[in-house]
DNA sequence: AGCGTCTTTCAAAGCGCTTTGAGAACTGCA
DNA sequence: TGCAGTTCTCAAAGCGCTTTGAAAGACGCT
């Protein structure tokens, strides 16, 4: 049933039903009821397409989805999904995911810019620069940014304050006394990882401390790659007293390795983790509740989405720039450095 | 820049125009090579919401995403979803996903449905009575279920064989010695949990052994649910000797308890889990590999989505029914049953 | 030259909706 | 009763594309 169909069975012209459905104002009430009643009785819904090609309101944001076989899609990103849901969704908005590959990725967010079907672009995960951001920033179509790059343009951006959760975790190590402290970050090309570890090596400045290159990983945020860079760092000869993770996940696999070597979180090696409050893995609930540097990255989802609403509705860029502090919560996983003897061997007072 | 303006610009009409960038026979080959390069050099992307009220054709299979703040978003979806993108990716189709509430759930389907922006509907996770999927069987409207449900309709699916699996699961930890066998197991509501069960219950009384009921938790897939359920499966006065446990994440938070209790998995107590290959926690490089029952939500994702494009096509339901076997795979986590003394107490020899 | 046969191009209709501009129909007032 | 002012309804144009049906042009043949 389309709306003609609709209007003849009604004797009315396509004009008028249309506007009663919409909800304007030059239509009478008795005739806005009838129409409405007649609608729903025989289930006419507008054809969006109709809709979208003759108002011009697409009614969608795009997402690009880089997948191939075998690589890792991440837990985070979904959670970044409901935050943006939770946003469309009371507004009837829906959100396009186009599937790419990687060396095909700046064609897609090309054609979904070009042909017409999302009103705006939301892209997560920016990296240290990023050419999908560097793309989209050369074009007048709106998007929004989770996450910083470094590119010339302005443009409108959501990220948090990585660079100082790091430097307050790292700070509050230090103040326990820990003098080696290891870092398994998320993957060296994003920027927030890059930003992670400005604030460590800043919170080591600031003491004095150098950093010790060993001490650092670069790894996708994964139980298992948590798991095996604890246990490289755990048998180093001179093996760090705390651990900084880029993720809760991380630190799954990182307390798998002390259970393991029966040493104890909090004792014997303190443990940090950024928790971007993924429901399915929650610091607070585990067996030994974790010290995290906290900020939902479902709330990041839900705002970046109401962002990119208001740069459709034409808010300037720079107006739509934000950087959100990050809570630290300090928990059962964090203690004082042991004085002597550490893991495996002395832990020496570190001056490097 | 759009099809008339470029027609005007190459002195052609729309049609040719249309006709070349579209590859159709009637139009010469050096006609076709100006028109692709001048559309090239324009930058030129055919209007997909014009393009598709022409054809009818949308370009996108739709997925319904439910989302309420707070609500646990599951990973295995992300993954299923990744699936699907391999199939449509190089087809050059999108997915367009619907947020919704709870209460709002066969509502959207229905906007879905009748709304004309997708060409079909991808339902995933099927309860053991599954509302959508039987509002969905009750129309015309092509769609693919993963997951099997108790509606009388028939209609296309894809689902893999959970009560074999953990039979099978079963059989071995049976075949081990073992005599009580822990089972964490997903929501009740979803049918998986219960053909889970049917084969756990199924394995016990081919050996005429009966089930103890506190021996069972149906729990949310999450670290934190498998952890706090085999804690309390352990503390029993009659602990299990083994585990299975419905998703490799219970399995993470298994581990953590039994490290916890200096509980060694495979000597002291078995765990076996049924693994959908979330690349973010894979069993085979766990602390402990871990055995499983394996089959990947991703390759699920993507049969799903080409069974959908040939509903679409026109296949009969009957013909896409699948129901896919499942390995099992043994690791370490699994070994003979602790002859005597249990976990905690004497693991005495049960019959029931 | 004249004719049929391909090949190449086009004008126009149509997809289902919204929206403009205008005409009927109805109101209240003098 | 006549007229301006509202209220309600409509015909028609347009969104940007595809596709049908037909015409024009090119070609080889007798």
């Amino acid at each position: 049933m389309n709306l003609k169909e609709l209007a003849e069975h009604l004797s009315l012209s396509p004009t008028t039903v249309s506007r009663a459905l919409n909800g304007f104002p030059e239509v009478g009430e008795k005739t806005r009821a009838r129409v409405v009643k007649a609608a729903e009785q025989h289930g006419y819904r507008p054809n969006s397409n109709a809709r979208r090609l003759a108002t011009g309101r697409t009614g969608a944001v795009g997402v690009v989805f880089p997948v191939e076989r075998n690589a890792l899609v991440d837990p985070h990103f979904l959670e970044f999904l409901a935050g943006v849901s939770e946003t469309l969704g009371p507004q009837g908005l829906d959100i396009l995911m186009s599937p790419t590959t990687a060396d095909r990725e700046i064609d897609t967010y090309d054609r979904l810019m070009h042909e017409g079907s999302v009103g705006g672009i939301l892209v997560s995960g920016a990296d240290t620069h990023d050419r999908r951001i560097e793309h989209l920033a050369a074009h007048p179509f709106p998007f929004v940014a989770h996450g910083r790059t470094g590119v010339a343009r302005p443009y409108a951006y959501l990220d948090i304050d990585n660079e100082g959760a790091f430097r307050q975790a790292t700070s509050l190590l230090l103040d326990l006394g820990h003098q080696r402290i290891g870092l398994i970050n998320g993957v060296a090309h994003r920027n927030y990882s890059q930003d992670r570890r400005s604030g460590y090596l800043a919170a080591l400045a600031e003491r004095g401390l150098t950093a010790d290159p060993a001490l650092e990983a670069f790894v996708p945020m994964t139980v298992e790659q948590g798991y095996s860079s604890a246990v490289r760092l755990l048998e180093m000869s001179w093996p760090p007293t705390a651990l900084l993770c880029g993720s809760t996940l991380i630190a799954l696999g990182v307390f798998q390795a002390l259970a393991e070597r029966g040493l104890e979180p909090g004792r014997n090696v303190s443990v940090i983790a950024h928790d971007d409050g993924l429901p399915a893995v929650r610091a607070d609930l585990m067996a030994k509740p974790l010290t995290v540097t906290r900020s939902s990255i479902r709330a990041a989802g839900a705002r970046a989405a109401s962002m990119l609403l208001a740069r459709i509705a034409g808010t300037p860029v720079e107006a739509l720039q934000e950087v959100w502090p990050v809570d630290l919560i300090v928990r059962a996983s964090t203690g004082p450095a042991p004085l002597a003897g550490g893991p495996s061997r002395k832990s020496a007072a570190a001056g490097n």
